[in-house]
This record gives structure tokens, C-alpha cells and sequence, in this order.
RNA sequence: GCUGCAGUAGCUCAGCUGGUAGAGCGCAUCCUUGGUAAGGAUGAGGUCACCGGUUCAAAUCCGGUCUGUAGCUCCA
């Protein structure tokens, strides 16, 4: 007998050889009917797989992460499978499950495969699903490896196989299909109750485009039919907030082909937006001792040799700008630390004026290549809402707490109420490329686990992800459709104090070093108001909104009156527009819902003698009739809700 | 940057295998003066992204450029 440990710390007692199949079937039925895959010590398993000795077990089902990825790398074999039977002699590259189902990598040779051909590739592997085709494992020798696909011209699997070490090759059959795999598989097809492809795309082989391209065939799958439409449903209403498409209907922002790729332009709603934002952090960021500065867009390219910029990202850089008499070198800003570092060294500083804290809302320039820039979530130029935080060691882990709170407020006041953190700390095997001192590291890496911990902050810890010039802290939100963005961001540096020889006089008279905090709560205010828009669909919260209201007059006889009303609104702090249009008052409606502004403010005759208006809220519909006051009334306690 | 796909009126798009352009919305003018998601009429508006080629003839076919867009190891 064995003693399987199972994830809640039970302990139950099999015979030697039992399946994890058979300790699910021990559970309950239900746990058999829906269990995909095993993780068996912390290895994951085919459910086939007899286990020999003690061990701890975990079923995985649809819900675990490593079951659906199981669940989805199964379906990419069903995809090869089904398209070796369509389109016999085609030569496969590699075929992984994603964060959102699968791909795989085909030389589809001398067909033509498009989207048209969906349905049929579909149709057929759900047939291949019907026929309950079992996956097999069979462990192979690394000449009997070479041979099978040798044999067949799969030259991309050949390459594979090459660079594998023999005895530990696996192949996974599935009817006629046989995959060069490591694991692990569903038992056979049939959990597998939907299907649908996605898109085609060009992959090169491996990554390098110096490599032939392979057409990459992306797919999803789902063990119910009713979550694939709700995923298709979930697509469709993505396409429908894609800030590209809600920008410009709202006309927030532009691109123009005259001015620049990756250069967007601000129209008078967008900056109505983000300047209420940068208000809305400058206020905050006041409370919390910080000083605003403005530098200038350009800066010597001397600065950046100091910093180090130069040197890591100067190829990848727009090229230097040259004055024409003198061949001075400047370069655009791509950061605004360097700029930060100078106004420190500006002047001496006391441990006692520590820390200092400067922030700007810093336009920066950063040359992406073409095919990563993408409406304003990827330009080439943007503004980050950046702060330099200059302290002493021992008051990094107030000053995280400090930002951890701008950023909390932040989020609450634009309802991103799901979001979580990711702590960033060096590698702890390889300590050689990173700057700093051991000691220093230690005591900012356990500030930032203390910070998260004091703030009840669920982080996750990732080793090794830490930037050669400190650890840090990112924070990502969900939005509406429960996609990951990553906004927020609070880093340590030593390196720059070093590059700039900061220096402060501490309380023993002798100079030292400060450390540097970079942080930008928004990231950067383009692609915070991208992630706004996809989120709210358009519909900002009240506060934030570029018209709060719109009056409209129900003819325009009154529109005399709508003015009044505009300006005595105005007076009470509110913002809006007025519909003066010689339309009917069933049009303005619809214009000013599609239009998305929050509230619809009918005029007519029975308002005006009563002194009143006809309050409609976007989306929802006749709120009836109040007066002005009460109105403003509404709108503020809305507001309250969130500051 | 590389590869696929796309670029037609301010916007969204139609235009089959070549015969020099169309709709809806928007805009302008006029009629209508209206109660909670589209009132009516008339009109203006296009170097079919740009450059070159094939052709009697190009929005349409070919080549190049520009811009947009999807993708470019998430490792068998």
C-alpha cells in the first residue's frame, strides 16, 4: 500500500500502482467525470499514469490553470490531427497551449488555407473528438525518434529532436497522428465538447525571422459548448470597447499619418480627460509631499552616458539630435529620472530633508518598432505620471506603503476594483548582475514583502524578475471583462544615486548615498486612459467625464432658457454641453445616449414654468423631474462615492 | 523591422471576372416647433492612400512606397 497526500492534507492508502483516474473515481463520480490530468509531486501526469510509491496528488480539472492547459494542449494535437487528415504531406512545427487556448505552427506546403476553411477543420476534429480517439504515450529512443519523422520530411520535428537528449523522448499518438510531445494529455478526445478557430497567423520558426515562416493556426476550446459562446460573447464585447474604436467615436485622441506613426494627438475632450486626471493625482500627490517640476524634452547627450541609458538603449533610440554651429549631441527624453537626478544634485542635502520627492508629468520619447505600436497603448511618444522618491535605506519601506496608497486611492476612485500585485525580486542563485549592495537588496526586497503584507496587498513573489538596478513592485487591475492589464509601477534603483554620485550628509556628519524610488501610479497617462476606455466602455465614472450633462430643449424655443440653465449648472460646479439643434426631442435623446453622456437634461415648457428640469440618466432611463439643486445634488453624492 | 491582410466621401462600408464611382450616417439649406432612443425635402462633398507599369481603357491587374491591422517560442 501507498499513501497519497491529497491538496487538503488528507491522506488516503492505495495499492502500488493505483491511477489517478482511480483515486478520483474514489473521490466521487462527479471529480472522475471531470478530472483531466494529475499533478503527482509537483510533476503533471496523464490520468492513466499508475503512481508506485507515496506521493502527493493533486486532481486537476478544468478550473486549475495546469488543467486547462492540459485540456488545451491536448487540443492541439487534436487540431494536427485533424489537419493531417485534410491536408495529408503538411509538416508540423510545435503546437503549445496559451494563456488563451492553443496554436500550432504548420507548413501547410502547397495549400492555401484561410479563414473560409474554419468550419471544415472544426468539423472534423469534432468528429475525430466523436470517435473517442485515445492520446498514447510511448517513450522512444532518440534514433527511433530521428527515424519516424526523418522518415516523413518533418524536418522542423527533426530539428527538435536533435536538440532533445535520448531516453527522455516521448511521442503521443492519437489515431493517425503521431507528436514528438513531452506531455502530458487527456485520456482521449472526448472531454474535448467544443472547438472554434480563432485566426491565422505568420509564425517564423522559432522566433527568428531569418527562419522559414510557418502559417500558426490559433484555436480554443472548452469542455461545454455554453462556455465557448460565453467566451465568443466575451470577444465580441472586447471588439466593442476597444479604446481605437471608442476613441475616435468619442473623439478623445488622433493619430495622423502627416504628423507621425505612434504619435498621438490630444483632442480638447481626451485632454479635458487627462487633465482631470493629472488634477486628480497632483492633489493627491500634494498631500503626500511631493514637489512638481517641469524639465525640458531634450537633454545632452552627456546625461544619458551618466545614467547609462545611453549605452543600453541608445541603438534602439530615436537618433541624436545635433545642434548645426556647434555639433553639440542631444538626445530626445525617453526618461525623466536623469533630469530628477540633477535637480538633486542641485543642491546639498540633510538625511533631515529626506525624502524628497519630485514629480512630473514627463512627456518622454521611446523608438518602438512599427509593428509594436498599437493605438495608445504602445506609442512613441507619451507622458508618464512619474515621481523620483530620494530617501534614506531605512525609509523605503514607508515611502512603498505611501505610494501603495496613492495607488489604492487611485484605483478606487476609477473602479478597478479587482487588481493584484506582483513583487519583483533578483535571482537569489545569481546575485553577480545585479548593482547594489547584498545588504541593501535584502533590506529593500523585505520592505516591499512587508509593505504588501502591512497593506494586505495579495502579491505574488517572482524571483529573478528584478531589474539589474533594483526590485520592485507592479501592479496589475482587471477590467470589466476580467483581462489583465499592467498599470502601476514602484521600483527601487541604486543604480542611478550611484551613476550621479547623489549624495546626502546623514546624522554622523559623513556623506552617503539616498536611494531612488521610481514610481507611476497611471504608468503612463496614454495608456491609463486606453485601459480606462476599455474598461468603463466610454462611460467614465462622473467625476473624470468631459460633460457630466447635456441639455437638451425639447424645441428650440426654449433653448434661450437652456442656456440660463447651462450657466446656473456651471455655477454649481457641474460641466456640460446643450443639444441646440432644430431636432425632435426623441433624436436628441438617442444622439446624446449614443454619445454616452452621463445624464440628459430635458427642457420643455412644463419644466421651465415649474422651474425644474427632466433629468435622464445614460442607459437607464427617466429619473422625472427635479430642480436644478437637486439635481447637482445627484451628481455630487455619485461623486462622493468614489473620492 | 519581418510576414499576411487592408486602405474607396468627415465616419461605417458596397463596388462580380478591367469600361473613369455608390449607400447609410454626418454636414449645409429649407420645411417642420416637437415630450424620453432616428420627422421630411433639397444639396454640397471623392486625384478610389501615393508613385510607376500592363492595357484602347485601371478603384479593379502587376511592382514599389506610405499608413493601418493581426501575428512574430507563451518552447517538443
Amino acid at each position: 500500500m501507498i499513501n497519497i497526500t491529497l491538496p487538503d492534507g488528507s491522506m488516503r492508502q492505495y495499492e502500488a500502482g493505483v491511477t489517478p483516474l482511480d483515486i478520483a473515481k474514489s473521490i466521487s463520480e462527479g471529480l472522475a467525470r471531470n478530472v483531466l490530468a494529475a499533478k503527482v509531486n509537483g510533476n503533471i501526469l496523464e490520468l492513466y499514469r499508475p503512481i508506485n510509491e507515496d506521493a502527493t496528488v493533486q486532481l486537476l480539472t478544468w478550473n486549475d490553470e495546469d488543467g486547462k492547459h492540459t485540456f488545451w494542449h491536448t487540443s492541439a494535437h487534436l487540431l494536427a490531427s485533424a489537419l493531417q487528415e485534410l491536408y495529408p504531406g503538411i509538416h508540423f512545427g510545435i503546437g503549445p497551449a496559451i494563456e488563451n487556448g492553443f496554436y500550432y505552427d504548420i507548413d501547410f506546403g502547397k495549400y492555401e488555407v484561410s479563414s473560409d476553411d474554419f468550419p471544415k477543420i472544426e468539423k472534423k476534429m469534432m468528429e475525430l473528438v466523436q470517435a473517442k480517439t485515445p492520446v498514447t504515450r510511448r517513450e522512444v529512443s532518440k534514433a527511433e525518434a530521428l527515424k519516424t519523422f526523418g522518415d516523413r520530411g518533418e524536418v522542423y520535428k527533426v530539428e527538435l529532436i536533435n536538440d532533445l537528449e535520448d531516453g527522455s523522448i516521448s511521442f503521443y499518438d492519437s489515431g493517425n497522428f503521431t507528436d514528438l510531445c513531452r506531455g502530458p494529455h487527456l485520456v482521449d478526445f472526448s472531454p474535448i465538447k467544443a472547438v472554434k478557430l480563432i485566426n491565422l497567423a505568420g509564425a517564423y520558426w522559432r522566433g527568428d525571422e531569418h527562419r522559414p515562416q510557418l502559417t500558426r493556426v490559433y484555436a480554443i476550446s472548452f469542455p461545454k459548448k455554453k462556455e465557448l459562446d460565453e467566451y465568443l460573447v466575451m470577444l465580441e464585447e472586447a471588439k466593442k470597447r476597444d479604446h481605437r474604436k471608442i476613441g475616435k467615436e468619442l473623439g478623445l485622441y488622433m493619430f495622423s499619418e502627416t504628423v507621425g506613426k505612434g504619435l498621438p494627438i490630444w483632442l480638447p475632450k481626451g485632454t479635458d480627460l487627462r487633465l482631470r486626471l493629472q488634477e486628480f493625482l497632483t492633489k493627491i500627490q500634494k498631500r503626500y509631499g511631493y514637489q512638481q517640476v517641469m524639465t525640458p524634452h531634450i537633454g545632452s547627450k552627456c546625461l544619458y552616458e551618466t545614467s547609462g541609458h545611453w549605452e543600453h538603449y541608445g541603438e534602439d533610440s530615436f537618433r541624436p539630435i545635433t545642434t548645426p554651429e556647434d555639433g553639440e549631441v542631444y538626445l530626445l527624453k525617453p526618461m525623466n529620472c536623469p533630469h530628477h537626478c540633477m535637480i538633486f544634485k542641485n543642491e546639498p542635502h540633510s538625511y533631515k530633508d529626506l525624502p524628497l520627492r519630485i514629480a512630473e508629468f514627463g512627456t518622454v520619447y521611446r523608438y518602438e518598432q512599427s509593428g509594436e505600436l498599437h493605438g495608445l497603448t504602445r506609442v512613441r511618444s507619451f507622458t508618464q505620471d512619474d515621481a523620483h522618491i530620494f530617501c534614506r535605506p531605512d525609509q523605503v519601506k514607508e515611502e512603498f506603503i505611501k505610494v501603495m496608497e496613492i495607488i489604492e486611492i487611485i484605483f478606487k476612485a476609477l473602479s478597478f476594483d479587482n487588481f493584484e500585485a506582483q513583487i519583483s525580486l533578483r535571482d537569489p542563485s545569481n546575485t553577480t548582475k545585479y548593482v547594489g549592495s547584498d545588504e541593501n537588496w535584502a533590506k529593500a526586497e523585505q520592505a516591499i514583502v512587508e509593505a504588501c503584507k502591512e497593506k494586505n496587498l495579495p502579491a505574488k513573489v517572482e524571483y529573478g524578475e528584478a531589474a539589474f538596478y533594483g526590485p520592485k513592485l507592479d501592479f496589475m487591475v482587471k477590467d470589466a471583462l476580467g483581462r489583465r492589464w499592467q498599470l502601476g509601477t514602484i521600483q527601487v534603483d541604486y543604480n542611478l544615486p550611484e551613476r550621479f554620485e547623489l549624495e546626502y550628509i546623514g546624522s554622523d556628519g559623513q556623506k552617503h548615498r539616498p536611494v531612488m524610488i521610481h514610481r507611476a501610479p497611471f504608468g503612463s497617462m496614454e495608456r491609463f486612459c486606453a485601459v480606462l476606455i476599455e474598461h468603463t466602455a466610454g462611460k467614465f465614472p462622473l467625476w473624470l467625464t468631459p460633460d457630466q450633462f447635456i441639455i437638451l430643449p425639447v424645441s428650440e424655443k426654449y433653448v434661450e432658457e437652456a442656456q440660463a440653465l447651462k450657466i446656473k449648472l456651471e455655477e454649481m460646479n457641474l460641466r456640460g454641453t446643450l443639444d441646440t439643434r432644430d431636432e425632435k426631442i426623441g433624436r436628441k435623446i438617442r444622439d446624446a445616449e449614443l454619445a454616452k453622456y452621463p445624464f440628459m437634461l430635458i427642457l420643455g415648457e412644463k419644466e421651465i414654468n415649474e422651474g425644474t428640469v427632466s433629468v435622464r440618466r445614460q442607459g437607464a432611463g427617466d429619473l422625472g423631474s427635479m430642480t436644478p439643486e437637486a439635481f447637482a445634488a445627484i451628481v455630487e453624492e455619485e461623486i462622493k462615492k468614489v473620492m
